[in-house]
DNA sequence: CGGTACATTGAGAAATTTCAAAGTTGGTGG
DNA sequence: CCACCAACTTTGAAATTTCTCAATGTACCG
C-alpha cells in the first residue's frame, strides 16, 4: 500500500525467485523496493544475483554477522530465516527483529560500515551483501527511490516502537501471541499460509529471546495456547486454530 | 564525533539560542544538523525562527501532538522537555523517547504527514514545526546533508534497539539507572551539568511509563537509589552522588 | 487556605524466574 | 537399522520481582 505502485523503483533489476516484503510491517508490501534490494546488482559489480559464489550459506544456529565486524554493505537474507539480536556480556540476548527471505537486515543502517547488532541464522540461510556504493549512488540519482527508502526506514523505526510497547506494557501471553500473529501476517503477504499453517522454525529459546522471557516460561505459555486450542507451535510449524482469539490476545488493549 | 565537522550542514541558518544535540545519542553531538533543523527557516516561509507567532507553547503535562493527527512537518522542541509516547486504549502508555530542547521529535518520520505516536510536554514547552517541503528540497540538493541525515536516522534506530534490550532483559533498577545516566550524558553534552546535578522534571509516573514499570515500583527503586547514596531524583532535579556505582548499575552486563 | 496532583509506605497477590530433573526429537556413525 | 548423542522441550516446586490496592503524607498553585 505504501509503496505499491511506484514505478521508479522497478528500474532496478529484480530477482524473480524472491518474494520481497517490507521488513517488519505486515500488510504493507514493498515489492519493488524489496526485490530491488536483493536483485539490484545482477550484471553489476558483485551483487547477489551475480555468480553463485557471491552468495554465502550459513548453517542453522550459527552467526551470519557479529556486532562490530566491518562490512562492505548490509546483509540481505535471500533464503531461510534469521534474527537480528544484541548479545549481552552476561550471556543473555535480545532478539531485535526476525528476518525473512528477501529482507534487508536493516534499511536504516544501509550506509554504515559496521553494525551494533549481530545476526544469527535460524534455519540454514543463503545471504549476500548489498554494497554500500551502489545503493548510495542510486538513491542520490533517483528521488522517487529515495522517497521509498525514507518510508521503508520510517516503517522500520515505527516497528521498533511497537516492540517497545510490547516489551514495556504487555504480558507474556500477549507478547507471544503478537509474535505469532505478526509472522502469520508476513507469511500471508507472501501467500505462504496454507490451512492457517506456516513454517515456524524458531526454537523456544529464540522466542524467549525475542519476547524478553525465559525459555521455561515461553514453553508454559505455548503449552497453554495449545491447550486452549488457539494455536500450536511445534516441529517447526505454526498452526493457527482460533485466529480470532489469537488476534484478540495480540491486539493492543 | 559522527557529524562534528560537516561544513555542508552549516549552510542552513542556525538559531544561536538553541543547543542542539543528536537525539538519543549521548556523547555524539550533531550541532550543525540540530541547529539547522530548528533554525533552518528564518527568513523563509513560516519556520520557527520567523515571527514569534510561528512558535507554539504547550503547558506541562499537556499534549503537543496526538497520534494520527495530520501535520505539515515534524515538531521540534525549542525549549523545555517533552516525551514521545504510545497510548494504549486501556489507559497504559509507553514512553518511546525523551525530547530535549533543539531536538526533532523523530528524524525518521520527517517525511510523514502524520505519526503513530503522541507527544506530551513534561515542562512547559516552546515548539514549532519543521515543514516537510523545505527539508526535502534541501536533502535532495545537498549530498552531505543527506548523508548526515542518514546517520542521524540510523542513530535513532539504534537507540530504539538499545531500549529494546533494556525493556526485554534488564531489571527495574538497571532500567532506571540507565535512564538517569543517559540523561546525565545528554546534559553533559550541553554543558548543563553543575556539581553532578541537572534538571530532571519527569514525574515518577513518567519515569514508570518510560521504563515499563508501575509508578509505585518506580518510587521504591528511586528511594533505594537515594538510600544507597547513588543518586537523588526529586523536586525536578537529579543529583548524582556516586557516579561510578550508577554507571555500574546502568552498564550492559 | 484549600485542593489537586504527586510521592511514599505497607501488605498481599500475581507474574515470571530459577533450579533441577526427566522426557523428546532429530541427526550421525557404526 | 539401531544406538547414541546433543540439543531442545516439558514439568514441578520454590524463590524473586513486580504489581495491585489502599491509605497516608507532601508540595505546589490559585
Amino acid at each position: 500500500m505504501l509503496f505499491g505502485d511506484n514505478e521508479a523503483l522497478s528500474t532496478l533489476v529484480s530477482a524473480p525467485d524472491i518474494v520481497p516484503v517490507m521488513p517488519q510491517s505486515p500488510g504493507k508490501t514493498c515489492r519493488p523496493l524489496g526485490s530491488q534490494f536483493c536483485g539490484a546488482l545482477s550484471g553489476g559489480e558483485g551483487g547477489c544475483d551475480g555468480p553463485p559464489t557471491a552468495h554465502r550459506f550459513t548453517a542453522a544456529r550459527r552467526n551470519i554477522y557479529r556486532a562490530g565486524e566491518s562490512s562492505d554493505g548490509v546483509p540481505v537474507i535471500c533464503e531461510g530465516w534469521a534474527v537480528r539480536f544484541f548479545q549481552l556480556p552476561n550471556g543473555k540476548r535480545q532478539i531485535l527483529s526476525v528476518l525473512l527471505p528477501g529482507e534487508l537486515v536493516s534499511a536504516s543502517a544501509i550506509f554504515e560500515r559496521q553494525f551494533p547488532f549481530s545476526i544469527q541464522a535460524v534455519t540454514e540461510v543463503r545471504h549476500c551483501l548489498l554494497p554500500y556504493a551502489r545503493v548510495r549512488a542510486r538513491l542520490q540519482q533517483d528521488a522517487d527511490l529515495l522517497d521509498c527508502w525514507f518510508r521503508l526506514s520510517a516503517a522500520e523505526y515505527h516497528d521498533a516502537d511497537k516492540r517497545l510497547v510490547d516489551l514495556g506494557q504487555r504480558t507474556a501471553q500477549e507478547r507471544i501471541a503478537a509474535l505469532i500473529l505478526h509472522l502469520l501476517l508476513r507469511f500471508q503477504d507472501r501467500d505462504e499460509v496454507v490451512d492457517d499453517e506456516f513454517p515456524f522454525p524458531m526454537s523456544q529459546q529464540q522466542i524467549a529471546d525475542f519476547t524478553g522471557l525465559t525459555p521455561v516460561h515461553t514453553c508454559r505459555v505455548l503449552s497453554q495456547l495449545r491447550k486452549n486450542a488457539i494455536c500450536d507451535i511445534s516441529h517447526g510449524t505454526a498452526k493457527v486454530i482460533d485466529r480470532d482469539e489469537l488476534q484478540r490476545l495480540a491486539a493492543i488493549k
